[in-house]
DNA sequence: TATATTAAACCGACCGGTCGGTATAATTTT
DNA sequence: AAAATTATACCGACCGGTCGGTTTAATATA
């Protein structure tokens, strides 16, 4: 049996800790808590990650690479603007159905950034790269004249806006 | 100089804990950061709220009042749905403006609803109210033939939504 | 003086983080 | 290749500090 590198045990640190934020809540989750489910000790966890935040930090990569992940390498060069957008909204729909704490984990996100710089400039990050994603697909419906000529960012502004927005209802009812 | 009253008392406590929750996220939130900033003190506190949680909740009334009060009794019953709607728009965008604080503190609501029943069943009961305006608006429009037919929980649901999209993004950038 | 209200000292459960130490793996020396 | 040395991974008892809540003392009111 090999042994487990690096980057396993922090994906198990990572995994561990994030069913616990997501059943928890940041403030609510104790590091005991995540010891407790990855096996691990705490000296383990302190090893690994030098504070609570960081950990969570980390936790956003895991979280978008768990979330986004088949959206952002589904190659979409031939197809329609509309029809990227509407395959989008669907996988959104999908990931609600399958996997709707992922979507209380934002809203996590979203709250602690109200209160902390660094937690913010994560969460910036990401949706700096969502919005860049619709831009170019509203830039690509503009030119094959499926789209009328609009401002390109505040439409992709609007666009995530929507999806937020239904990300919210859907999480909350 | 007349004795304040116990209501006084109460919306001086409830003005002081709105600030500090706002400033600093509820887990954050010390009761003596209340007790500071109201000028009572904590014998105080606790003679009019029985706990945080207690306290925190009767903080979702007030922030209703404070936020959607203009909303709730502007008389539109002599306009256009399509108006009363733009209004709604209008008066949501100025609110941003005012007192962006206000949604700062909603979001805080949203994250805690995940993780504690109580909160969930007001904020529920909050955004039912909401709905309920919608549908009413929704169903005039259609009365008056000035929208489609269409399904009018579900088109109010998307109203909510789309303006809890714009919230977010608000407040995020 | 009795009662109601406010102030402030205090309690104890809780929790993030530390630290001394052990076990295990990698590397060097003989 | 065995022994010695160093480096890395891991453990869990413990500590310092925090904070919600209580209790007791002080003060105002009737």
């Amino acid at each position: 049996m090999k042994k487990s590198s690096q980057i396993d045990r922090k994906n198990q640190i990572l995994e561990a800790a994030f069913k616990v934020f997501v059943d928890k809540g940041y403030s609510k989750t104790t590091m005991d808590d995540i010891v407790e489910v990855s096996g691990l000790s705490k000296g383990a966890l302190y090893h690994y990650y030098k504070s609570k935040k960081d950990l969570f930090l980390s936790l956003i990569d895991h979280w978008e690479v768990y979330t986004f992940n088949n959206f952002y390498k589904k190659d979409s060069s031939d197809r329609k603007a509309s029809d990227i957008l509407r395959i989008f909204g669907q996988n959104v729909l999908r990931t609600l159905n399958k996997k709707k704490y992922a979507y209380v984990a934002e809203i996590e996100f979203w709250s602690l950034s109200n209160y902390d710089k660094d937690i913010k400039d994560r969460s910036q990050r990401l949706y700096d790269k969502l919005l860049n994603l619709f831009e170019k697909v509203v830039k690509k419906g503009i030119k094959q004249g499926e789209f009328k000529e609009l401002d390109i960012r505040n439409t992709a502004m609007i666009i995530l806006a929507v999806f937020q927005g239904v990300n919210w209802f859907a999480v909350f009812n």
